[in-house]
DNA sequence: ATGCTGTAAAGATCAGACGTTTGAGGTCAG
DNA sequence: CTGACCTCAAACGTCTGATCTTTACAGCAT
């Protein structure tokens, strides 16, 4: 089986990153150089160039270089995003399950281990939303409450995750229903609860009331997707 | 800010896909044709195919063409696995902890929803070891044990999670670490523990011993990457 | 010192040619 | 009629080389 050059040049650029010969931030041989050393023409060499700048390990700037990035996992894993966003219906079942065992577990982590700032943060946050919001705001509000609790787990593996698996186009689906039902004012109050939990440190209530606010989404949505009315 | 043609292919087609103009398992226009269409030379365009090719999107196959995947969860995640292989010392412990929280959780749910004949297939493969392994039939027997577990959770983006999150890189490393320990027995012992509970459908037992499991690795590893002269 | 400007370096894009693989259809022997 | 083999067109794989755009940086003017 012939293994296209392209896919070797992949291998060998993430050989030459994870053997430590090309550092997090270190500059790669510009594509003509870097081209004849891999053995192989420009054109070829782009295309796993491109490859490897989706997933974020390159970052190419026109009229400078081609640098490895940071690595950091957020980085890395923010490709999980765009991942997600290729799924529908049926298998967003599946992420929001594994989003009800993480993120509750995420959130008993950020009880224990948030500073008093960054939960003062967290309350500005939830504070900040109006009486009537509109639903931009709804998700914008909502997205940056969940990322403020996730990121105060203190494990950025742990908290690219949990967002990734909520992408933007998840999110935005399950909003339009949540309004759409009347709900918002439930989710608000459990967003409140949570957060009480938090300031009070208490990981257990913390863990418990996110599972909670999760499992009501996971609901909702099975319902919603059991019944043939709402394709879209 | 001019973005480059290549992105625009890329988010063009990722656009087809997740409208539904080109369903899983869809065959795209030819190159040339593709590449008319979205405005763009034949060069740029592959460079756009190749990215969404890395990551399983698109199934590139010389002589023939190009189809969408099926888009399993289990596909697009497996790149997961790609990704994970970048990171090193101390990221590693973060994605361990994660893998603590999902992988008793995953185990639990196998213990609850496993048909009787992939319990016995678990039996089989535990079972199968001798008792002088190589390093490498342990690391194949774990993999395939825990891999086994993750399948039987019913959730395939769990499942596929749990197992791109112990890519086989670090998988390698700290089998290493546990044979040269000597805590091999021990490690058999757990794994027996969990098949034990799962065999007796006592979801609460086999997340504690999954836990149990997952900690004692973590343990170790946090205690080696401590001290430095474990540097590799 | 500050701001502007020119220039070389590096990536971005394109066009076209040629190689390689594969699937499909046709042919012929059994 | 069926199956093995062959042929070939279609589609991806790769390379070359030219041209455009953007950027960093140094040198100049204020």
């Amino acid at each position: 089986m012939r293994v296209p050059v392209t896919d070797e040049a992949i291998d060998k650029i993430k050989a030459m990153i994870v053997s430590g010969e090309l550092r997090p931030g270190a500059r790669l041989p510009k594509e003509a150089d870097l081209a004849e050393r891999l053995g192989l023409s420009r054109s070829s060499l782009r295309e796993a160039v491109k490859a490897l700048s989706l997933i974020r390990v390159l970052d190419v700037r026109q009229g400078d270089g081609t640098y490895v990035t940071s690595l950091e996992p957020d980085l890395l894993l923010d490709a999980l995003g765009f991942v997600v966003d290729f799924h529908q219906d049926n298998t967003v079942l599946d992420f929001l399950e594994v989003r009800r065992i993480l993120e509750p577990a995420a959130t008993a982590m950020a009880a224990s281990l948030m500073s008093d700032e960054d939960i003062a943060r967290l309350r500005t946050v939830l504070d900040s939303l109006g009486d009537e919001p509109t639903l931009e705001e709804l998700i914008t509000n909502d997205l940056e409450f969940h990322q403020l609790i996730a990121a105060g787990s203190g494990n950025a593996v742990l908290c690219s995750l949990v967002e990734g698996l909520s992408g933007p186009t998840t999110r935005a689906r399950i909003w339009r229903g949540v309004t759409e039902e009347g709900a918002v004012s439930r989710t608000r109050e459990q967003h409140e609860a949570i957060l009480s939990a938090i300031e009070s440190r208490r990981p257990d209530l913390a863990q418990a009331w996110a599972t909670v606010h999760v499992a009501g989404v996971e609901q909702w949505l099975r319902k919603t997707l059991g019944s043939p009315v709402s394709a879209l």
